[in-house]
DNA sequence: TATTCAAATGACTGACCAGTCAGTGCAATG
DNA sequence: CATTGCACTGACTGGTCAGTCATTTGAATA
């Protein structure tokens, strides 16, 4: 009831929230969202399945919670890093810089992300939604400024800033899939880097054209 | 019992096949391997659920046979296309020209396609993984002969060939995720060339290098 | 120590659905 | 006409699981 008491409940639902959240990861992780039950999840999280609902309303809202939570964290990480880069390239790199140390840190949330991206297609779940728009937008406004500057040709900037994170979601993928020939130190940060910025940056033997 | 016998089996069979699969792929476009319910397909096919356990045997297996029959399809067109065409450049655009046709005309298969990627991930159904593999490989192999001619710089082919497969994929992806600033008429096929080509093909001011 | 009440529990319910199988009807055969 | 075989049917079963709610727990307060 008082501020005291306020802030001990926020602390606990922070706590619980968190708790539940690391779980889900896990548990959608490794069996995907329709294998995934409820009551491995509450087990995950060392809690009973009643607790869940105390916290979140549904199971798509768990899923929900646990991915944009992570995509949130990464886009403002991406924010600061880029803020410090001078120059398209520079920027470039930072963007992939943090998506691959994001991704790499955490592999439970990109084969949650590669995996149930058909989820996110076919339910829009708004808040998601809005930040993997946003994180689009952020992206080609990045773009739009290096070919306001003369650094890369004109092309679409939100097609183009969707295919850079889409090439490296594909490089995950690419993991996951288990196609042979895939090499063992294969750089992937470096690779997309390297096709995407001669795809897009300003040859000198021709000019800028559209 | 007799020739005329089989063939008026086969005949049925294929039929009834046909008419099953063309179901399953409306009815898991629609609303994903997940809420796709087995009902739902036998009555868009107009038989009775029982008849579709006649010529499979799972829920899972009409649902690859769905997708790979139509991505068997993809992959002899290419391969038929490929061979006409001469040089990387003009291999490249045909493949891209197959893949793009294929998709437009079938939107369907692509959002089944698209979004349930992760359902792919995730059961490693054999028949299509070896489907996707040779897709890869095909597509790298005529990489590989693009370097060895001088055609395009040296990359690693497999991974060079799914980030192709993967632009493409992005392109349909983009129609359906609603991120706005997409262009009305912006044309895909010709945005994946031009964005991959630019970044492969050798730049006369520096030599081709590793 | 007694009281209070929010937090947590987990057994339970109702809906759902993949897969089955006993039965139907029809075309071919004797 | 009787018989056989087989493609087809759809009601049924067994199991699963999201979400609920009556009950318990334990920490804070009086």
């Amino acid at each position: 009831m008082t501020l005291q008491g306020k802030t001990r409940r926020q602390a606990l639902t922070e706590f619980r929230e968190g708790e539940i959240l690391e779980a889900a990861r896990k548990v959608f992780c490794e069996h995907g969202f329709a294998a995934a039950t409820v009551d491995m999840i509450a087990a995950e999280a060392g809690v009973a399945k009643g607790t869940l609902y105390l916290y979140y309303n549904s199971k798509d809202d768990i899923f929900w919670a646990a991915l944009s939570s992570r995509l949130r964290e990464m886009l403002e990480r991406t924010k600061v890093a880029v803020s410090g880069a001078v120059g398209l390239e520079a920027k470039i790199r930072t963007v992939l810089k943090v998506r691959f140390e994001f991704f790499r840190a955490d592999e439970q949330f990109v084969r949650m992300y590669i995996t149930e991206f058909g989820h996110l297609c076919r339910t829009k779940n708004r808040p998601t939604h809005d930040l993997y728009v946003e994180a689009a937008g952020f992206l080609a406004g990045l773009l739009e400024e290096g070919m306001a500057a003369g650094e890369m040709r004109r092309l679409p900037p939100v097609e183009t800033a969707m295919a850079l994170m889409d090439m490296v979601k594909a490089v995950f993928a690419m993991k996951f899939s288990g196609v042979p020939g895939v090499a063992e130190g294969f750089d992937g940060e470096q690779f997309v880097f390297d096709l995407f910025w001669n795809g897009v940056r300003i040859r000198k033997e021709e000019p800028a054209h559209a």
